[in-house]
Parts: structure tokens; sequence; C-alpha cells
DNA sequence: TGGCAAAAATGGTCTAGACCAGTTAGCGCC
DNA sequence: GGCGCTAACTGGTCTAGACCATTTTTGCCA
């Protein structure tokens, strides 16, 4: 078998296959067919699962995405997601994207121990936990789940779903400017409930980004985490050198 | 078969025998073997390409980490990692770690496009390209490439096998402080350039923090690319609002 | 010509091996 | 008691299906 020039000594032939796909797929638009897994194990003469061993991981790279029933396709280029301290709305319209929301569900419970430690409260006070699938053009890119105290922010589960940007409404409606953070980076497969939402299979990589919001007194005023996809978005900073 | 309770209606089975071991190891210490794939696959009445496929979950969730030959064990904590314009010395220093690198390749090299549009420099000026290998205590946590001018920095990669931090070369050195940066960050899977000096399997995700850094002149001094294993770094920034 | 149902095609899950590559343990010998 | 070699055990790769769930296509009928 010759798959995209002679492999090195000792590859496995499953990355041959996936060198092979990388290199016919780099000259392909987005959004454009790749053939079947079945076709491929054809050509390739090599059996189905390796071909899916190899597709998998360019999907988990964000090459490719597949829809079961229909195909696997070459995937969309990435938005660029800035860390810094603004909404999602405004990091979406700075990244020259329509931001929406959809509100998937929101609680009042009780804080308990982890929770109650990070928002300064006690166990027993009450929260807001708000679940939201965005948008950017329409085009689903993070899950997010976010805590904020229902004391001190009373009737927040209804006015979210008036309003498209969480940190505007607590600006306007209950006088409290966020004022710094701090956020965690990690990577996570996809749980189901991040992946139905985000039409991503179950396992796919995102970015998961934790954060904790204060006022300008210095009072923790929202937790949050984010779940994006990380085949559409790339995190970016800006820094500036802590000597000066 | 009964695992981990009833599982829901209609869970993959993989997925099954994934809730099952995520409930076990989470009693478990770091460093604890776990039970082998052919012990669970009968243990759990299924194939070991089911029991595979939920180890490899939990591998790139950073919570099993893999050897051949040896077994499966319950890996490691994270380390926290900030994401400042400091050097990686300082920042494994600050996370209680002792930092240390070891130079895997150094070459002089044309700039070519990509880099002399980023360096500020001519295609065919030349450049440092340097790849380490980073440890924190003694463990490789990261892979690096840098890229900087090679006429700015003459002798640099002789300088380098000598000094610790880069950061503090060039300042001590060349007289150049970094001023400002930014980076950019994704996830990618480890390919064997990665995972081979980590010590990761090949398709393991890393987190990929790529960053272009400027002396206080603005001029740009340094391309960085940095791959962290996932399981074993957290970043975390420290953001101020830009209203004020 | 349009709508509906069934068939076909797609990816997803699962099984059961065989064989390879790396590590560890045990045994024998000095 | 230590060293070397071999066997056994581990994860890694590969094969070849079967069957499930979802989507698309095709054919038929009104």
């Amino acid at each position: 078998m010759t798959i995209a020039g002679d492999p090195p000594v000792q590859e496995p032939k499953y990355y041959t296959v996936k060198r092979h796909l990388l290199e016919f797929i780099s000259s392909l638009e987005p959004g454009s067919s790749v053939a079947t897994e079945r076709e491929l194990a054809t050509e390739l003469q090599t059996s189905r699962t390796t071909v899916r061993q190899a597709l998998t991981e360019l999907v988990e790279e964000g090459r490719l995405v597949r829809r079961q029933g229909s195909g696997t396709y070459v995937a969309e280029p990435k938005i660029t997601w800035p860390l810094y301290l603004a909404s999602f709305t405004e990091q979406v319209q700075a990244s020259g994207f329509e931001p929406s929301a959809q509100v998937l569900d929101t609680q009042r419970l009780a804080a308990g121990t982890e929770l109650a430690k990070q928002l300064g409260l006690t166990p027993r006070a009450p929260v807001y936990k708000i679940e939201r699938l965005r948008f950017a053009d329409a085009f689903p890119i993070a899950v997010e789940t976010c805590w904020l105290p229902a004391e001190r922010f009373p009737g927040l589960t209804r006015q979210i779903r008036r309003h498209g940007s969480l940190h505007a409404l607590l600006a306007d409606e209950y006088g409290t400017a966020i004022q710094m953070g701090e956020e965690w980076i990690e990577t996570a497969p996809a749980t189901p409930r991040e992946a139905r939402p985000l039409g991503v299979d179950v396992g796919t990589p995102t970015l998961v980004v934790s954060r904790q919001n204060f006022d300008s007194d210095g009072i923790p005023v929202e937790l949050g985490r984010t779940w994006f996809r990380s085949d559409r978005v790339t995190l970016v900073t800006h820094l500036r050198s802590r000597r000066r």
C-alpha cells in the first residue's frame, strides 16, 4: 500500500491514514464532505476501525466534523476568543460575529460548601444557577453555567430571559459592575450535557474556562464555567510584564 | 450486569464502564494501579475494546495515565499555570515546584514568510529556533519551541544551554526586557514529537499556548509555542475590567 | 408534482479475537 | 546476592465483522 509517500519506519497504520487524510482535506473548503469510512477502508486497504481512529483524531483536532447518518465534513475555521473581562456579548461582537444566547435552565438552590466558599456565602444561602447555550452568528460555540447569590440579585432568573447580557443586566438593574476576575483554563472531553447542545461528539475536547468575578469592593458576585468548542474557538490573552 | 447503579436508559456501554471506573478511582491515591484492561473486560462482561474506549476518555480527561507494558494508574493532580508575562522559571517557582529545562534541539535558519511577519524581519533574516522540554520537580510538563532573531541575540543558542531562564538571559546578556505579549490558547492532540518527551500517549489532548513577545519599544523579539500536558496543567489568568 | 414510507447509506457501538511493543517478574547460574 | 535471560503480563494496533441510531435517497401513489 502506498499512502502519502512512503511512511516512516514503524508508523502506526492509523497514523498513516491520518496523514493521508490531512493532506487531502487541507485543499478542501469547509463544509466539503469527505469519503465515507467504508470507502476509505476499501481504498486504503485497511479496516474501518483503523480509519475511524484516524478520523477521530482529526475530529479532536478540529479539522473534521462527523454527523451520524450524514457523513464526515471539513470543519469550519476557529473563532478567536480574547480573555479579558468583558461579557460574552461584547466579546462575540468584538470578534465580528452576532452574539446570542439561549437559556437552557435556571434553578434556585442552596449554595452548598463549595459554591459558598467561592461566593463568600454560607452553605445554606440560596444561589441562582443559570445554564445557557451561547451562539456566534447563530452557531453554538459554548455551553455556560453560572452561579450568583440569589439574595443579592433577586428575580435574576426572570430578568435574564429578557436580557442578552448578564453583565449588562447586573450593571443596569442591580447597580453591580464586575471589576475583577480570575479565570482557569483546562481541557475536558465533552460529556453528553455539553456535546448535545454544541452539536459535537461526546468525548470531543472542549476548552473549559472557569471564572470567579468580583465587584468593585472585591466581593465575589459570580462564578462561571464555560465549555467552548475547541474546534471553533481559540483563546487569546494580552499580557504586560508584572515587573513594571 | 449491574454497574455503578442502574445505568440511564440507552447509555452506551462504554460510558457505563467509564462511570463505574470514575467512581472507583475517585477514592484512590495518585499513582495507584487500576485493574488491567483484560481484567475489567472479564469483570464487567464486556469486550476489551469497550473497556479501552472508556479508559481512553479517562486518560484524555487527565484522570488516568497508561504505560504500555506496565499498567494503568491514577493520575497526579494538575499544576496551576498562571498566564502572565513571566518566564517559565518564575512561573514554576511561583507554583511551588522546582523548575528545570532540557534543551532538545537548537537551529539557526532563515525566518521564512510566516516567522518573518511575526518577528518584523525579512524572510531571509536568520532566526534561532530553540526546542526545550520543561520540567516541574523533574516531571516533564511542557514541550516548547521558540524563535528569536539571530542578529539581535548572537550566540544565543550557546548561551541558552548554560542558562535556565531565557527571559533572564535576554535581560542580563542582551539588555532586552520583555514588556508585552500576546498569547493564544488552543487544544491539540499530542503528536509523537510532543508525546514522547512528555511521556503521554500520542493523541492525548494538550493545551497549546502560542505567544508573541515584545520589548519595551514594542518590537517583537520572541515567538513561542508551548504544548502543556493538559492532565498536569491548568491555565489561570487574572482579569481587570477594561471599562475603568 | 408533492408527500410519505421504506430502503439505503452514513456514523456509532460492540464483540472477539490476533499480534506487536514495552515492562516486569521469576528463575537459573555464577 | 546479583545479573542476565526468558516468560508472562501489560497496553497498543489491527482486523472483520454485526448491529444500532440517524440521515438521506429513492420509489410509489395520489
